[in-house]
DNA sequence: TATAGACATGTAATCGATTACATTTATCAT
DNA sequence: ATGATAAATGTAATCGATTACATGTCTATA
């Protein structure tokens, strides 16, 4: 922090007004007459003022931050998320925290105790996995009016919520592939219990049953987002006796996962088998094959995370607490070579 | 913030001690009695108190967190150096304050600006780009000893600094390909001005003449880094007469534009041009081919960044401001299928 | 037994900004 | 000209924790 501080007092002083004077330039600059202002202005240029923020929010009992929740920040597939946060944030004088919840998992610290240790007006949720348990909390201590999930939301609960429509993604795949020919049609999952595997597999199944699909129980493989996990599901789906011809995929990163596996196995992509990924993270254009997807608008999801939080945390807020509706964000098809028709 | 706030005057209470006693329980708990100790924690337990950090951080004029800039916090190589950064500072109590150079760029708003408004103990850049005129700002306000890089640094300043052996690995690069029995050695550079770029091609030009491979001007190609830049490259590389046989780029995602490209113009890698990455992230195992390529311990680095940053801010520093070596991450060459011998 | 020193704890000033309330000044209607 | 009202500014209490200094207690030594 800074040293040799101008004080408010300094500023004052050299102004000629009392420190009041000085506050009200910069919080309520219409309160005072345009010379005092100006006077006031040029004081606090001259002497090199900064308010002191532990002072402001000690007095108003605010932090002027937030908290980011990430469930794990090594995964890129959250930057561009935060990215779009950090943004709008930016322009609102909030600093953004962020915290790894992978961090505390073994320390036993509960989430909520992040969220009072670190002092914040607010936090944005990457992590659905929160426990009935420590959602309790928040509600306990009057909180829940001050968490947004992004992306991830939990199940079961009404809490301020930005996600996208991960159903029609899954739908947008599955159909996809029937438009190209495809009928035996495979899903590698996310993490069981996550709600993004939930809503995405509920999607390709329903659409699967509506195309009057085959189904088999091997075609539904667990995966956990990742991409040694898309290699698991390869291995598993060369071994298999009826393979399916194309396979949808919870996560770009799976699909990579599974591409690299099936080509040091001699399958070729698209034409022994067709994959489709969901996320649309950058690198999907330029993989070989590059890849088709379902494009989630990752900076507006961050983006409308980080405004819906400021309309909750304001003084007066516009969103109630009791808000039950997420704020959905559409998802899109982007065609590019990774599905093909079926080979026979 | 906590609306029903305990005060430690409470807590106190609650103890039968002053608040003096309570405040010496948190930070100086060796020199109470051990029956006073217990019965403070026990009413910190039973009233729920915890510290207001407000009120702390005026007092002890200290802020408890640091800044971390970003030059793009879409751009998934930070994403392991942050998780390394989050990781340390969150074992001693310090908050991570994420920005984002890019976003402030335009506002026109100096670094110095973010650093004294957020205020902040200390900052870690991973953006080298800052121009002596920043520089200037801090260490006329005496700030230079809270700053640290990491990954990139300022030219000609002598800030203390985290980076991995940028030239070593360059050199590891080229050898690995010379030992292939390639000649015709490409680089694909980063941006200019940036001093990675320079440290890495001034390494791989300097191992090219050690083992006096030909030069040819065209072979040094300026990229930035990006996967566009890598797409760019490859457009080049093939409309050339006389085509290098291997080319090492500045980093993995220039490796994964150059391969889509030169893929999806019926070149193939490794038969027709062997590619060397640099950074290894995630996703280089599982490209097609797995990317060989030069690793940074990304985490290591976002942990001895930390870390260094830790010991220039403490009371008494054990870094001098002075201390000139910066902290050099080894690198090391990890080979898989992106390079193999040339053709002919 | 007296006294110094070590140790434990308490008292109260302090960090710097905000803001309720008080005061002063200007404006207007009567 | 006078009192009422509004507008601008000042005074001082306040937010909650820390810590220099003061006080009190106990042990050890002469």
């Amino acid at each position: 922090m800074a040293q040799k501080s101008v004080r408010i007092r300094d500023v004052a002083k050299e102004a000629g007004v009392s420190t009041a004077t000085v506050s009200r330039a910069l919080s309520n600059p219409e309160l005072l007459t345009e010379t005092t202002r100006e006077t006031v202005f040029a004081a606090i240029r001259s002497t090199g003022y900064r308010v002191n923020k532990a002072a402001r929010n000690l007095r108003t009992r605010q932090a002027g931050a937030v908290l980011v929740l990430v469930p794990n920040l090594g995964n890129p597939f959250f930057s561009q998320i935060l990215a779009g946060m950090s943004e709008c944030f930016g322009d609102s004088d909030t600093s953004v925290l962020i915290a790894d919840t992978k961090d505390q998992a073994p320390s036993g610290k509960l989430i909520v105790d992040y969220f009072l240790d670190s002092q914040v007006d607010g936090m944005i949720c990457l992590d659905g996995g929160l426990s009935g348990h420590e959602l309790q909390q928040f509600s306990d201590k009057g909180l829940s009016n001050r968490i947004v999930f992004a992306c991830e939301w939990v199940h079961d609960t009404c809490l301020p919520s930005v996600r996208s429509d991960n159903a029609r993604g899954a739908r947008l795949a599955v159909q996809h592939l029937f438009e190209l020919g495809h009928r035996k049609i495979a899903h590698i999952t996310g993490p069981q219990e996550n709600v993004l595997t939930h809503a995405r597999r509920e999607g390709m199944l329903a659409e699967r049953a509506r195309l009057e699909l085959p189904v088999k129980d091997e075609w539904i493989i667990r995966g956990d987002f990742s991409l040694e996990s898309g290699r698991r599901a390869a291995e598993k789906i060369i071994a298999m006796e009826d393979r399916p011809t194309a396979v949808f995929c919870a996560s770009d990163q799976v699909a990579f996962g599974l591409m690299s596996t099936l080509s040091a196995n001699g399958l070729r992509v698209p034409e022994d088998i067709s994959v489709v990924g969901f996320d649309d993270i950058e690198l999907s254009e330029y993989y070989v094959p590059a890849l088709t997807t379902i494009r989630q608008d990752r900076h507006a999801l961050g983006r409308k995370a980080a405004t819906l939080l400021m309309e909750c945390i304001e003084p007066e807020p516009v969103v109630s607490a009791e808000r039950v509706a997420p704020v959905v964000v559409d998802v899109e098809l982007v065609v590019r070579q990774s599905a093909a028709p079926p080979a026979n």
